[in-house]
RNA sequence: GGUCUGGUAGCUCAGCUGGAUAGAGCAACAGCCUUCUAAGCUGUGGGUCCCGGGUUCGAAUCCCGGCCGGAUCACCA
C-alpha cells in the first residue's frame, strides 16, 4: 500500500469522528510539501472547512493531531495547509522494499497487447530531424508501456511505393549514369534523395519553361514531361513492369541499407515490418467489401467515397475514379493484416499532428469495418521540429539530417569529454569511444524528449545541443558518479540481510521519497504517453542525488549503519536512473 | 471561414485533473576542487503566466470573449 493510500483512509477516518464529514477520496488533497516548510506531505484542509464551521488553520491542527502515529511522527499548520513530517522508520521501510524489489518501476502485467506504429519513412529520402523525433517518441512510448504491463509490438510501415519513389527512379535513370552506393560511397538512402532533389530541380525547371511560352502554372505543372513520365513508371509499376520493378526492387534496396544503418545507430527497432506496396491491395479488397455491404458508395465517376457527414465529418475518398488507392486505402489494408497477424487489444499510431483529421477518419472507417481496436485507437499526435526560419521542407533542403546530426553530436561528446574522460585510468580508445556515443546521443535524446510531445519544438542549428544543466549527460553523469562509488565500495559492501535503519538526513529522505514516487511517475507517463513526464522525474532525481552528494560522504562516513544505508540509497537511485533512461532509449556510461 | 492546437524570465522549456511567495536549464554575475568523478554544488539579478471578463475560500491551471502564431479541412501522403 502506499503512503498516500494510507494517508487518505486515516485522513478519512479523522474526518468522520471530528467533523462527522464522510468524504470522498477526491476531497483528501495530498500533495509534496513545498521545501520551504517542515515535512513531506501536505494536507489541504480548505475541503473540510465548511463542514467544521472552523478557521482552517484549527482543521488543520484538529486533523494533524488525530494523524499522528506510527507512521505521521509531528505535523504543523500553515492556515489551511497540514504538513505532515512522516516518521523516518516508514522511509527506511520503503528503501528497504525498493532495494529488495526485483525489476523496481516495472509494473503488474496486464496480459494484453499493444500495438505501436512509429517511424514509417518514405523512401524517396534519407531521414531528417523530424523523423528523429517520430522515432524516439515511438521507441520511447514503447517502453514505457512494456514497463506498464503491456506487451508491445514495435512496428513500421514502409511507404515504399508510389509517385515519390517514382521520381527518384526517374532521375536516377535520366542523370546517374548508373550511380551505386558502392561506386559514389554514398549511404543509400542519401544518394536516392539526391535524385529526388534532382527531379524537383529539373522538374521546376520545365515548368518555368512552360509558363515563360504563356501557359498558366497550374497547366505546367501537370503537363511538365518529366511528370508525365513519372505518372507513367507509377502506371507500369501498378501493371507489373518487369524492368520499373526490378529498378524499384534495386532502389529500394539501398535506401533500406541506409535507413538500417540510421536505426542502429538511433538505437531502435521494430518486431515487425509492414510494406506499403503488400498491403495497398488488402486495402483495396476491404473497400471494394464495404462497398458491397453498403458501407461506402460510387460515384458516377467510378470513384468509391464514405460518407462521413453523420459524425460530423465530410464525406472522404477511399478509391480514385481510375481505380487506384489512396493512403486512407492503404491504412485500412495495413489495419486489416495486423489484425490478422496479432491479438491487438490497443492500436497506437505515432505520427503528426498534421495528420490529425486522417486518423479520426481512419478510426470511425475501421470501426465501421469491424475491427475492434478501430474505435479506440489511438494516434499519438506530436508536433512538429521547427528551425528559426519555420518548417523543415526536404525539397528545399532546408532540413537537419538525422546521419549528420548524431555524428555531430557524437563528435561534439567527444570534444568536451576529451579533459575529463581521458583523465580516468587505464582508458582505452574504445571505451572512450563508446562514451562519446552513449553522451552524445544521450544529449540529443533527452533534448528532444524532455519536451511535451504534443507541442512543436524549436531546434537551432546555430546553436549547439548542452551538455550541463537540465540534460541527458547531467543525469549519465550522475549515474557513473554512483558507479564510481560502488566500485569503490567493492569488498566492503553492506550485507544485503542487514536490516537498515537509523535517522535521516534531510536530503536522505528527499531522495527516498524521490525514489518512491517512481511507480506512480511511470504510471503518468504511460498514461499520458508522455516520455517527457520521464524526463523530468530523471532530471529532479538526478538533482536530489548531486546534492546529496555533494552535503554528505558515502564511503567516508564512520558510522556503519549511515554508510550502509547510503550505499544501499545510491545503488537504488542508479538503478531507478538507469531503468528511466532506459525507457527514454537512452543508454548509462559506467564511467565519463 | 469551420475545426483542432499553442502563447509562462532575454532564449529553450517545466508547472495546466484548481492550492501556499510561478519553477528549471542556458546566457550574465559572484563563490566552492590537498576530501567518494567540478558534465557537479551554492548564491545574485531577471515575470503584465498574451489581453479582458466570469466561476470561488483560492485561477498560470476551469469557463466565455478577444488578440497573435501553427496545423488541418485534396482524386497528396
Amino acid at each position: 500500500m502506499t503512503l498516500e493510500t494510507i494517508l487518505t483512509q486515516q485522513v478519512q477516518t479523522a474526518v468522520k469522528e471530528l467533523y462527522g464529514l464522510e468524504c470522498t477520496d477526491k476531497m483528501v488533497q495530498l500533495q509534496k510539501t513545498r521545501p520551504e516548510f517542515e515535512g513531506q506531505i501536505t494536507l489541504v484542509v480548505f475541503p473540510f472547512v465548511k463542514a467544521a464551521r472552523k478557521a482552517p488553520a484549527d482543521v488543520a491542527n484538529e486533523i494533524g493531531a488525530k494523524l499522528v502515529g506510527d507512521i505521521v511522527a509531528k505535523y504543523n499548520a500553515v492556515q489551511g495547509f497540514l504538513n505532515l513530517s512522516i516518521a523516518d522508520s516508514f522511509w527506511t521501510k520503503q528503501l528497504e522494499t525498493i532495494a529488495a524489489a526485483e525489476n523496481y518501476g516495472q509494473l503488474p502485467d496486464r496480459n494484453q497487447l499493444m500495438m505501436v506504429e512509429y517511424s514509417s519513412p518514405n523512401t524517396n529520402k534519407p531521414l531528417h530531424l523530424g523523423h528523429v523525433r517520430n522515432n524516439l517518441l515511438g521507441w520511447s512510448i514503447a517502453k514505457i508501456q512494456e514497463a506498464n504491463g503491456w506487451k508491445v509490438v514495435k512496428t513500421n510501415i514502409v511507404n515504399d511505393r508510389g509517385i515519390h519513389i517514382c521520381k527518384s527512379m526517374l532521375a536516377w535513370l535520366k542523370y546517374g549514369n548508373g550511380e551505386t552506393p558502392e561506386s559514389s560511397g554514398k549511404k543509400g538512402d542519401h544518394l536516392i534523395g539526391d535524385y529526388y532533389v534532382r527531379f524537383d530541380k529539373e522538374y521546376r525547371k520545365q515548368i518555368a519553361e512552360l509558363t515563360a511560352t504563356g501557359m498558366d502554372e497550374e497547366t505546367a505543372k501537370k503537363e511538365a514531361p518529366l511528370m508525365k513520365e513519372a505518372q507513367a513508371m507509377l502506371l507500369k509499376w501498378e501493371q507489373g513492369d518487369k524492368e520499373v520493378r526490378d529498378l524499384w526492387a534495386k532502389m529500394n534496396s539501398w535506401v533500406y541499407a541506409g535507413f538500417d544503418e540510421t536505426y542502429r545507430q538511433m538505437g531502435v527497432g521494430f518486431d515487425k515490418i509492414y510494406y506499403e506496396s503488400n498491403t495497398y491491395l488488402e486495402g483495396k479488397s476491404e473497400v471494394e467489401k464495404g462497398l458491397a455491404a453498403g458501407q461506402f458508395y460510387r460515384r458516377e465517376d467510378g470513384s468509391v467515397w464514405a460518407d462521413l457527414t453523420k459524425d460530423g465529418l465530410d464525406e472522404k475518398l477511399l478509391l480514385r475514379s481510375d481505380g487506384t488507392s489512396v493512403y486512407m486505402t492503404q491504412d485500412i489494408g495495413t489495419a486489416k493484416l495486423r489484425y490478422q497477424d496479432y491479438p491487438i487489444d490497443k492500436m497506437v499510431y505515432v505520427v503528426g499532428n498534421e495528420q490529425e483529421y486522417h486518423f479520426k477518419v481512419l478510426s470511425i472507417l475501421l470501426d465501421r469495418l469491424g475491427f475492434p481496436f478501430g474505435k479506440e485507437l489511438v494516434h499519438f499526435s506530436y508536433g512538429m521540429v521547427e528551425l528559426p526560419n519555420g518548417k523543415m521542407k526536404s525539397r528545399e533542403g532546408t532540413v537537419v539530417d538525422a546521419d549528420d546530426l548524431m555524428e555531430q553530436m557524437i563528435a561534439d561528446a567527444r570534444e568536451i569529454s576529451k579533459d575529463k574522460v581521458n583523465t580516468l585510468p587505464d582508458i582505452t580508445k574504445e571505451e572512450a569511444d563508446e562514451i562519446a556515443r552513449k553522451v552524445g546521443l544521450g544529449a540529443l535524446k533527452y533534448f528532444i524528449l524532455k519536451v511535451d510531445p504534443r507541442k512543436n519544438m524549436l531546434f537551432n542549428p546555430e546553436e549547439s545541443i548542452d551538455f550541463n544543466g537540465n540534460t541527458g549527460p547531467f543525469i549519465q553523469y550522475t549515474y557513473a558518479r554512483i558507479q564510481s562509488v560502488l566500485r569503490k565500495a567493492a569488498g566492503s559492501e553492506p550485507e544485503q540481510s542487514r536490516p537498515i535503519g537509523g535517522s535521516l538526513n534531510p536530503k536522505e529522505l528527499a531522495l527516498i521519497q524521490r525514489l518512491a514516487d517512481f511507480p506512480a511517475v511511470v504510471r503518468q507517463a504511460g498514461d499520458d504517453f508522455s516520455p517527457a513526464v520521464i524526463c523530468n522525474y530523471a532530471y529532479a532525481l538526478a538533482c536530489d542525488f548531486n546534492s546529496f552528494y555533494h552535503d554528505y560522504s558515502i564511503l567516508n562516513e564512520a558510522d556503519t549503519d549511515k554508510r550502509n544505508l547510503r550505499l544501499v540509497l545510491s545503488r537504488c537511485v542508479a538503478k531507478v536512473i538507469q531503468k528511466a533512461m532506459d525507457m527514454l532509449g537512452i543508454e548509462v556510461p559506467e564511467r565519463m
